[in-house]
DNA sequence: CGGTACATTGAAGGGGCTCAATCCACGTGG
DNA sequence: CCACGTGGATTGAGCCCCTTCAATGTACCG
């Protein structure tokens, strides 16, 4: 079994908990709950694979520091990256599932997760069905995620497709306090937007160039600062309500 | 509340109970809760929407019988076709647990389907772990299906994914019964092909008859038949594996 | 100071799109 | 029974977005 090296004591709130306080809100119990999912704590180095694809997996993770991707490499090389896990998003699904995961998943910064067990979930969605339906509404997000990006590399332009990443991340960001009103740090680099968006990296970098000389974004540092909000929105045709609408009142008695 | 035609009876097993059994060895009584969770019915015509984009929904439906796709339309008309749901699929998710339906999803044929509250699923995972571990591994399968359509319009040709998208047709369909060794219906004109894959009609036909040219897939009124699977998997870095582990023996312990 | 990682820019080519015409099967009403 | 309309399949011509290949710039780091 590896080393599993606890961080020393949060910096921030836990992020789940805070992801999902911005929509619940938490009993003391409940966030005592939710804190306790994200306790036991592993670390994975920058560069290194968090979940090998081929092995064989036992639980579910949430990520609590760094950012991580999941990508798949065809034989010739062509790299697609499925998806971007932030601190709160759960990561290993549908790995934990399958007989083999089918996915890696690599930290592009140092990582810090918190293994959670199938059994623990289920025991969980049992006595505790606010937590339950808040986790829910955290995987229907990521599918609303998963579909906008499907329709980036399906049916939008270059442009459309990089305007709409950077609303995402931004709103994103915010949610769990790593962005401010218009601006956040890139923790990508370009060739990793490319593969993320079926672009290759010199239209990556002259799509951004065209954002920059339209004055809708800038770029300076790794800091990006969306311009003009509304006229990107509307350019990408980014809807942030997919990311925002839950409800709970009357979810757990009706449904 | 709509009227709710109950169908006269299920013609052939309960697709749900069908592609499960096939994962699970399932006793009586848990067949008995799946075919009961299939049983009250409604019926949806052809070309009518099943969701409605921005409506409230409060249950997730089980597709007992028929086609839906689920799609986001553009403000410019193009259109992307998110995914497609055959017999036995869970249909709604994550329409349910949204303030207002992100998307829509319609009726490609007639379609019967079973709606399930979100309380029911919870009680059902708690009372019944095995069916739980089931269900959730069909929610993985449906998120490895999403992982394959986004390396598809990300990262391959036109002709890998047409072949790609015939081949895991061909899996999808034989798993509910719906398909032979090599060959099915084809459920979808070629528009909607264009609509999954990113692709125009006119490039489909043309890559569909290339396909044909080089002997690999043969389509006659509507019936698919893939001349060489072998080959065409070779081409489309098709691995039905995605589609068929799954483990429980040590899952419902360990996890 | 050389090496590595990343960003930037240019030139040329191609894969897939748009636009457009044609064909075919089928249903429907006169 | 045929004329017509409609939905879908098929094919061609021209073009454009984005790719590939290549070179250069630049910051950081051991």
């Amino acid at each position: 079994m590896p080393p599993r090296p606890m961080t020393a004591k949060p910096r921030v709130a836990r992020p789940l908990t805070r992801k999902l306080s911005r929509l619940v809100t938490l009993a003391p119990g409940e966030i005592g709950i939710l804190d306790d999912l994200q306790s036991a704590t592993r670390v994975i180095r920058r560069n290194r694979e968090i979940i090998t694809e081929g092995r064989k997996y036992d639980a579910l993770l949430i990520l609590i520091d760094g950012v991580s991707i999941r990508c798949r490499i065809l034989h010739d090389g062509r790299r697609q990256i499925l998806n971007i896990a932030l601190p709160g998003d759960f990561i290993g699904f549908p790995s934990a599932f399958s007989e083999r995961a089918l996915y890696s998943i690599t930290a592009l910064s140092d990582c810090v997760v918190a293994p959670v067990t199938f059994l623990r979930l289920l025991s969980l969605f049992d006595s505790q069905p606010k937590l339950a339906a808040a986790i829910f509404w955290s995987f229907a997000c990521e599918a609303a995620m998963y579909a906008e990006h499907l329709i980036d590399v399906g049916r939008r332009s270059a442009l459309e497709r990089v305007a709409h990443f950077l609303l995402e991340l931004l709103t994103r960001l915010q949610v769990i306090g790593l962005a401010d009103e218009r601006s956040f740090r890139m923790p990508l680099t370009q060739e990793l937007i490319g593969d993320a968006l079926g672009l290759s990296v010199p239209h990556v970098n002259r799509t951004l160039r065209q954002l920059r000389d339209d004055e809708l974004v800038s770029i300076e540092e790794h800091i990006v600062i969306i311009r003009d909000v509304e006229a990107l929105s509307a350019l990408a045709d980014f809807e942030r309500s997919y990311l925002d609408q839950f409800r709970l009142p009357d979810m757990i008695t009706k449904c």
